[in-house]
DNA sequence: CATTGCTGTTAGTATATGCTAATTTCAACC
DNA sequence: GGTTGAAATTAGCATATACTAACAGCAATG
């Protein structure tokens, strides 16, 4: 588990995240999330594979190997961490925290994380509602768009693919779509391709493509903001 | 005020502790202190210049521009303030802080600085003693070298020269040659190049070498140990 | 089947960072 | 004044990370 660079890292944590995400992964996909040119990424596969990093398929997808897994999921631990710390230590806003931490997770020593982690209280869940490696998000989590009009459902967690945005990550949270947060699903509008909520804190429209990279878990009736009030 | 890189930061770190040590900037000590080769640091240099960071006078020394001073103490600062978040508030050892803190000075962007030092409530010292940009030691301050037998003497600063050694620190830490902890002179023999110290703890004996580089103010008799029991 | 277009790859370059070996410079010392 | 030794510099090279331009491979589509 040699140490690696900055941008190895950011290849086996984006290759972590599109295999969590259920994505394929291939080069251009590389190239598109860490704005590189194409070429560039192919050079750091062949690195990465030279390194035991990855393995290419057939079909070009491309696979962490047990090492470079391992590292991946360090690094989503530290980052994760980071951004707890960031929002709930510092008090900086959850919809900001990213970027921070985006800088921090390549720069802990394993004692700081395991010291931090401790401070922390081992939290489980970043503030995006992202699961720490290791965790997972409960059996019933559905995307928004899996919504149905009527339902109550409570968000668990914001993709990860739309936290590059803080344009849109304020416009969420001004609209309190945020992780813990209650909305009842209104209409699902095909000619607007939006999803119309409604939550205490007002009404609220979001298009079709972020409503598939937020997820939530439905709340049965009876049980409607018994937590929140 | 453009980022620049971990090296470059590094360089600036360097020259900045440098001048304040008093000791003269040229381009050997850095390669030496940054265990890098003598040409490296001859096209780094050249770099920096370029870059308007340092200027070199016709006697070969290295004196950091506005700009390049301006970066450094930021990058001072933002070392020292995670030394003191590591120390205090993650509990890491100050003899060990130093090492994690060298990873994270580079890593942090100017709102967690921010937030960071509110959360500490703006320290003006490091656990090593060492004043953060823009504050000073006392003016009575002395190095251990100049304190005479008999004198008793409140640590005050451990150099940081010395923080690259942990083997080092840590023996420092066993005989409570810490910032805060008074010690009594006992003698300075030349046979031997050391100096002999008695504290509560009890006694010890520090090369001159290290002597030189520790920071102590003297106590008045009668003030001995008002401070710490 | 041929075209279109995305993906991957190659070729050619550039920059920052690192090295060793060899050479130059210059001040200090005999 | 000449020698010596430390410091600086030059030459030559290697690697990681980037780019553009050009080309290849292959699948989907008309």
């Amino acid at each position: 588990m040699t140490e690696h660079s900055k941008v190895i890292e950011e290849y086996l944590l984006t290759l972590y995240k599109l295999n969590r995400a259920g994505e394929p992964a291939k080069a251009v996909t590389i190239a598109n999330r860490l704005d590189t040119s194409p070429p560039t990424v192919h050079a750091t596969i062949l690195r990465m594979q030279r390194d035991g990093l990855v393995n290419v398929t057939k079909t070009k997808e491309l696979a962490l190997t047990k090492e470079g897994q391992s590292i991946a999921e360090d690094i989503a631990y530290r980052h994760n961490l980071s951004e707890y710390f960031l929002c709930n230590t510092l008090g900086i806003p959850w919809y900001e925290v990213h970027q921070h931490a985006h800088l921090l997770e390549h720069a802990m020593t394993p004692i700081v994380v395991e010291k931090l982690a401790e401070f922390l209280g081992k939290p489980e869940f970043c503030p995006h509602g992202t699961p720490m490696p290791g965790t997972e998000l409960p059996e019933n989590t559905i995307t928004l768009m899996e919504a149905q009009p009527g339902m109550t459902v409570e968000v668990a967690m914001i993709g990860e693919v739309l936290e590059d945005s803080v344009d849109l990550m304020k416009i969420l949270h001004e609209h309190k779509v945020m992780p813990g947060k209650q909305h009842k699903v209104i209409e699902k509008t095909e000619v607007m391709r939006s999803i119309s909520l409604e939550s205490k804190e007002g009404p609220s429209s979001l298009p079709f493509h972020v409503a598939e990279k937020i997820f939530v878990i439905e709340i049965p009736k009876d049980k409607k903001r018994s937590i929140q009030p």
